[in-house]
DNA sequence: CCTTTTTACTTCGACTGATGGAGTAATCAT
DNA sequence: ATGATTACTCCATCAGTCGAAGTAAAAAGG
């Protein structure tokens, strides 16, 4: 189970990929982040929410009102250009960000090598 | 060059990771940090101070003081036995993060594909 | 029809770790 | 003696996460 403060720096992230594949709102992307991540991460639904104030105010996303639900309205979300340019130098920072961590961490041991 | 919220939650790692190559202190661990990240992580003097002060009082390195100096004496540390577990952890907590983040991240752009 | 469950989002106050800026302290080079 | 370099410390501030609680609307079930 993965801590905040590893993926604090990420959550942005992940949510620009999943509307990258197409508009969604807070409870499927929630639900999607915690599928994908084969539970490692269940993102807190305040996490998300704050981060979507954020990503919208960066230009990022913009929301619209859904009009189908199985509850209370959704609020929607479509990624911009700018929000698309902002994933891609996420992903590139992400790359960087593994090669920098990789030399600081040791191999993973392996059970039958000796001892 | 990384930005500090991507970095956070893997300071202490670092940190962690040279010490278990030999005890060292502040200034030194910031050029090595600094040096084997190729200039693409400058670690804070106060990120890297507080962060052994959040080390030592979980019980991860013991400081010392050092004889030999070139400036103001040192505080040397050494890694405890906790602290290497605490640092085998955070590396099995790396391997997953990677996995999960990968999930999110397109591939690198390449040249010549098409177009 | 009324209650509960599920879906879906909001607000608040607290906490952690990073930050800039300034300051201190000791030794070395000139 | 003066300044540069080494080495560390303190402080106030900020962003992002979190727990807890609450709101809101529709579906499910008796």
């Amino acid at each position: 189970m993965l801590g905040s403060d590893v993926m604090r720096g990420y959550n942005d992230m992940l949510i620009l990929c999943l509307l990258c594949e197409g508009d969604s709102y807070g409870y499927a992307i929630s639900r999607e982040i915690e599928r994908r991540s084969g539970g490692e991460y269940p993102i807190k639904e305040t996490t998300l929410y704050s981060a979507f104030g954020r990503l919208e105010k960066q230009g990022y996303i913009v929301p619209y009102q859904g009009s189908e639900t199985q509850g209370r309205p959704r609020t929607y979300y479509t990624i911009t250009d700018e929000g698309k340019r902002a994933y891609a130098a996420k992903c590139a920072e992400w790359r960087v960000l593994k090669a920098v961590v990789d030399r600081f961490a040791k191999e993973e041991t392996k059970n039958g090598s000796n001892s």
